[in-house]
DNA sequence: TTGTAAGCGTTATCAG
DNA sequence: CTGATAACGCTTACAA
């Protein structure tokens, strides 16, 4: 591979000369810059980012970590992340933590030393994560916590409204004369669950609905989670008309639980989700659930942090919490509590 | 961030010594060995990826080319690459092209420059790409091309049968009386949206079912595409009885199209996709669809890719081609043409 | 066994 | 405006 003692040589001009053409980091006269244009050209030479960034102390990478591309909130949210980071020349480097402590930390040290531009981190743990992203702030780069981030966190992040959106949920399924509301969560040291969780409380506290420990499950963020603890609510003697999952994954195993007990959903029990995949309008039933803008959520995180890295005024700036909204996207999962649906066939 | 020379300070040896140590590169007494151990220990030492990279040619980092992570088989993908690349001491870099060439060839330039161990890609156009692939290769990288690859690759690829699988779709709606076939293919340009249509083909002519070219719409791998084509073939006077649309966003897609038209699916249309996604089962209805096996695909690759890297019998073995088997599922999205469903009601 | 030093491909400083 | 030259942090002959 060609590097710049080539281009030095073939353009005739010593290597600083064809560094500063290449970085604009110093007037070179117009003769001189063509030339070494042409050799660029020629040799089709790119500049190591390896040496760059050994040099300049810093990559165009940015890393982040997420806890699985499986789960497919993700994926809208690192595309978000991509496309901006690309746009303005910069490179993702995608780490699963696979929800484990352990990966999240072997990943972020690891990362560290390619000495990335920044990180942005959706984090599934808690403990001596803050210290390793300290090294990282240390080490330059900046750092963004996205959709949660540990309690005294005070950097930049992008989140989105939990505790309404949840609130939202379980308003609209009073409204519709729903008393027993249950609630699965995510795992509870998750500040999202827990502000999810918060709004559910809210909602059926301004009801006046007493909160029954029976109807709040703590489970996992996926489908098998949400269908074990769907199940357990479903045989509950006094049985919950709607179910709030905290995600859709969940809501999905809910779905396969009601079936599993030959109930039917929304007219024996009502189910509303979180996040809004691409897939909930075509379920069966079609899923309502409270939108959550993924792509956005990965496309402002990576701006932000570029404005750190970038923009003079920002980099010494305050850690700034951006928060993005949620939208309550009613479909035929929910209906009033014992309906007989007028005009429709009961779905299988 | 603390260096070797800070390690070496703090031992009380040289330079060379620490290497060695860190690298198991030399024969190192017990004392000198556990005083550099501790240092690193102490200072949380790492070495700088970029330094060594620079100095060994080479990186712990695996490129990794996909057209879009929000097309929900890549993540499968993606997962089953990162875990075996993390559980060997690799790193994934994810690069989303977007379908588009430009993207990808800048994608593939960047990359190189970062002397990544290897490439994994999911090709989507293949102009220049053999061109810029080969001097990945050259920098001493290996590739490995995933689901697709340029007609005249000679080196190692993983894909999956799916002339096979499509053949399989065809001949399970022929076994159920459908005669009037159709099928939304994905852009013809890419080897598997071309192997899935002659598998397509290779069915009805064995069923001696002429093929009609109004039957076979070629699409976009996307919801979209299969909506938009499904559409018109719906309209067509003399309407197919059964839609294989070639992956299962266009299978969602269609059924949209199905809705749109007050069809119903499967008593009107019979639909069977590709890829079978975690959600087909829970769609409606349950989509029919011929699985592929995701997770593995990406793990595979990585896998030979990592042989390949460093399996002194494997480097210089000739390319090899590692295809994966297809399975057909059958799900309430196919039925017999015109069948009243017995003991079923319709679905809406 | 241990230390010394060259060099990987850049950037940045400093003379000229 | 241009050219030497010293780092950046590490690996790897080679010398001691």
């Amino acid at each position: 591979m060609p590097n710049m003692k080539h281009i030095a040589k073939m353009a005739g001009v010593s290597l600083g000369t064809v560094s500063h053409v290449i970085n604009n980091s110093a007037r070179v006269s117009e003769p001189l810059r063509q030339r070494v244009l042409e050799a660029v050209d020629a040799l089709h030479y790119q500049p190591s980012a390896l040496a760059r960034g050994l040099r300049r102390d810093k990559t165009n990478m940015i890393g982040m970590v997420i806890p699985d591309v499986t789960n497919p909130f993700f994926p809208a949210v690192v595309r978000g992340a991509e496309d901006t980071a690309f746009a303005n020349g910069y490179r993702l480097v995608l780490c699963n933590t696979d929800n484990s402590h352990a990966k999240e930390m072997e990943h972020l040290e690891q990362l560290r030393t390619y000495l990335p531009a920044g990180l942005i981190i959706i984090p599934s743990s808690f403990g001596k994560l803050s210290e390793e992203v300290e090294s990282f702030r240390r080490s330059g780069a900046a750092v963004v916590f996205l959709d949660r981030m540990p309690r005294n966190w005070k950097g930049d992040s992008v989140t989105v409204s939990n505790n309404d959106g949840a609130f939202r949920a379980v308003q609209y399924l009073i409204q519709l004369g729903h008393k027993r509301i249950a609630c699965i969560t995510g795992p509870l040291h998750l500040p999202n669950a827990q502000e999810r969780l918060a709004g559910y409380k809210r909602g059926l506290k301004l009801a006046g609905i007493p909160i029954l420990e029976d109807y709040v499950r703590k489970s996992t963020f996926d489908r098998v989670g949400g269908y074990n603890d769907a199940l357990a609510l479903l045989r509950l003697r006094n049985r919950p008309t709607a179910i709030f999952a905290q995600n859709d994954l969940m809501a999905m195993g809910t779905l396969l639980a009601i079936r599993e007990l030959k109930l039917r959903c929304p007219q024996d029990v009502s189910v509303i989700g979180f996040d809004d995949l691409d897939v909930t309008e075509l379920m069966d039933p079609p899923l309502a659930s409270i939108r959550q803008p993924g792509y956005q959520l990965g496309s402002t995180a990576v701006q932000m942090l570029l404005d750190r890295v970038n923009v003079d005024e920002v980099r010494a700036a305050p850690g700034q919490h951006r928060v993005l909204g949620t939208e309550l996207r009613i479909r035929e999962s929910v209906a009033p509590p014992n309906a007989t649906i007028g005009g429709k066939q009961p779905t299988r």
